[in-house]
DNA sequence: AGATCCATGTAAGACGTTACATGATTTG
DNA sequence: CAAATCATGTAACGTCTTACATGGATCT
């Protein structure tokens, strides 16, 4: 449901745009971080759009060549507005540095450390560029309540990493560099054999 | 580089499983929430892996009929952690949720309270399943602080969703309940023309 | 006996990214 | 003038999900 062609559509609620001003906004808009899509899926999912009636095209000739810019329609905005107020799909939060985290035990002492140092640059930086937006444009309820809760979670995030980073790190110390290495539990070792 | 067969080494670090194993490991275990895959992703992720040494097959036919149980072999672990070692890709949340908040303005303010009594529930719940898991199984240092990393940044939301819902829900009263409904902004009408 | 869980695998189809092909305009 | 940005589109490719095909075992 939350397709390449719902983004397009949540682009152009706000304003008229190009696929090029589509990408872009998904980019550094507010929906920052939260949805993006490439070339390959906006320029497809317009035309679709346009076929249904969901979005109108003008081609602007203003001085250079062939500049598109599509404009919700009332119909698109009536569809838009329907399918986020319909059953909506789990949310997903995929994140390969705590995938990574999960098995600290058995990384390097170092690797853990910048690790850590990494996501806190990270989150970091996702509530500088969260303020930067706040600040330049103001945006409705809605904007503001994301970016509020967005900024919450993150620093929630930082201070859980200031406060017990120690804890993994000390963990990985404890044993030698490599991990449990050349080890394997008796049950798996016994269901094994000689594996190489 | 976090694909299918990475998920499966993940699961086969802590024991030997079958493909059927996995699949409820990465629902219900450490990584849940994380990560997942459906058969037609890991059986086929398991059989590369074997080719490729990574896992080793055991045929048990414990009075049953054909049940694999892999385990992962040294160069499997090997490879696993080298990769986890390596850069990882950005992290990526996808928030329905967040994304139908984004245009709170313009949704029937019952939809609005809904959403976000369904997200506190949601939340409430992950809380609960962490807390679980956190109780039955210890798990290593790497766990307890992903886990505690995740109970952090829930209880940092459903927070400032219990602190901040009347602003966005008092956003939707003060308009009629379609939203900004039948206008547009001045500029993407005159752009449009007739519309419909 | 019927439902549910355990268990494996394949094929089709959806969806998206990357790379390619092209070219104008602006900026340093 | 070179490099970056603006701008659109297609084709190949990869990856994962869904649905299908199959059947034993366990629980009610």
């Amino acid at each position: 449901m939350l397709d390449v062609k719902m983004l397009c559509l949540a682009a152009l609620m706000g304003r008229e745009a190009s696929g090029y001003d589509i990408k872009k906004e998904l980019e550094r808009g507010s929906a920052t971080g939260l949805y993006e899509a490439s070339f390959g899926s906006i320029y497809p999912a317009l035309a679709r759009l346009a076929e249904e009636g969901n979005v109108i095209v003008r081609n602007e000739g203003n001085g250079r060549r062939d500049k598109k810019l599509y404009a919700i329609t009332a119909a698109g905005r009536a569809h838009f507005l329907k399918v986020l107020a319909g059953p909506l799909p789990d949310e997903k939060y995929r994140s390969p540095f705590l995938f990574a985290m999960l098995f600290a035990d058995d990384l390097p002492p170092e690797r853990v450390r910048a690790m850590i140092d990494h996501q806190i640059e990270n989150w970091s930086m996702k509530i500088r560029l969260i303020d930067e937006m706040t600040g330049t444009c103001s945006g409705g309820a809605g904007e503001r309540f994301v970016n509020g809760l967005g900024t919450a979670t993150l620093r929630a995030g930082l201070d859980f990493l200031q406060r017990h980073r120690a804890e993994v790190e000390a963990a990985t110390l404890s044993r030698p560099p490599v991990g449990r290495a050349p080890v394997q539990t008796s049950s798996t070792q016994a269901a094994i054999g000689a594996v190489e």
